[in-house]
DNA sequence: CCTCTAGGTATACATGTGTCTACCCGTTGA
DNA sequence: TCAACGGGTAGACACATGTATACCTAGAGG
């Protein structure tokens, strides 16, 4: 584990330069691969077994490049608001850097193999944790239960990875799924900070706006 | 339009078979199909011009399905909470009753057929417009602009959609996924409600809580 | 009664696929 | 110097695929 030799590597790229031209990583043949990585279709088999470890590697290889994308995300940051803007267009960016990992994800996240859907479930919950434990260590939300705010990071950072897609490619309407998003991000923080009023005591709050 | 005589049926459903036994609708083969369906594989030009038309045509056929199974969602409910909670509760058992239509919508709605894309967007976009229209109309949010109100029906399609994937192939799950969904709705329409407030305002009263 | 047609079938072809076995060549270590 | 070995290649295998052409049959309409 885990220096990627040369042929190695020109596979697992082959295949992210095949699924950003609208292909789903499953789908992939090794026969396909290689020529799209200038090789002889058996040198696949001096580096993977089947197919299916092959996708796992191209996962792990994308998980990588994710972890340490989202890692330097430790901003600072006074207000929720705040870092879930900063947050919103720092992943945004990156996502729009790597739109084949943004693609694999989004794609085999709910696709046909249980394998690759389980190893990416736990990856993005992994993610979800950190967030949450960031927002819980920097008390960016009062009155909020840790259990739920990790609820809310979890669906934030799906919610995030499929519209990533929309940002991917429809340049045209970036901005504007930039500040949804972030408008979803705050409704359920704020949704969350007021979860223990009445109806009706929310119904006064919201009518008595100008 | 469109009576769809044996032959055509039989392959239409055979697709919806092959798809929940975890393939997905692009990747289906039409020789797949006509052996699945028990037809000779000439049989499907009897029918469909290409593998992109058949597609069209089983997202159709769903769409149909689940346009018919959404209108009877007219309930009556008091308050927004209840109607989120009759309208989880109809629609994951809806999604359960059709798992076929479930696995295609959630993989082609990010899959790599640009047609079929749209196609699914449209289709889910005029859900999501009903149920906005329907939320305003029967005024179960108070003090929230519509345009926020359709925003917010919008993604909650999209939130429940891929839900439904996890509600249907993991049984042990299903209350708490059913729960979250709620909660998810509730707190997008909380927060929309108190949008307005500045985050000092929002602080006191989450923390005046016991 | 004959003809047309919709739906279904059979055969065949070129091309693509995953996999196996065998061969090659440069580096490394003894 | 020689053996081992990692990485790459070549050819061949059985089988799957999309598609084209031709044939068959049951029913409808005149």
């Amino acid at each position: 584990m885990s220096v990627l030799t040369g042929g190695k590597l020109k596979l697992i790229q082959a295949a992210l330069r095949l699924i950003t031209q609208s292909r789903s990583l499953t789908s992939l043949g090794l026969r396909e691969l290689a020529r799209e990585a200038g090789l002889n279709p058996n040198t696949f088999y001096r580096h993977f077994q089947n197919l299916d470890e092959f996708g796992l590697q191209v996962l792990s290889y994308i998980a990588e490049d994710m972890k340490s994308g989202v890692r330097e995300l430790r901003r600072t940051a006074e207000t929720s608001e705040q870092a879930a803007h900063d947050t919103v267009t720092f992943v945004y960016h990156y996502f729009l850097a790597n739109p084949a990992a943004t693609t694999v994800a989004v794609r085999e996240l709910h696709g046909p193999s249980p394998l690759l859907r389980r190893a990416l479930e736990n990856q993005l919950d992994a993610s979800a944790r950190e967030m949450g434990e960031d927002i819980i260590d920097r008390q960016l939300v009062s009155g909020v239960e840790p259990r739920t705010i990790h609820e809310i990071s979890t669906m934030t950072i799906r919610y995030i990875l499929f519209r990533a897609m929309d940002y991917i490619d429809q340049p045209a309407q970036r901005e504007r799924i930039q500040l949804e998003t972030e408008r979803f991000i705050n409704r359920q923080f704020r949704g969350a900070m007021v979860e223990h009023l009445t109806r009706a005591e929310l119904d006064t709050l919201a009518d008595n706006k100008q």
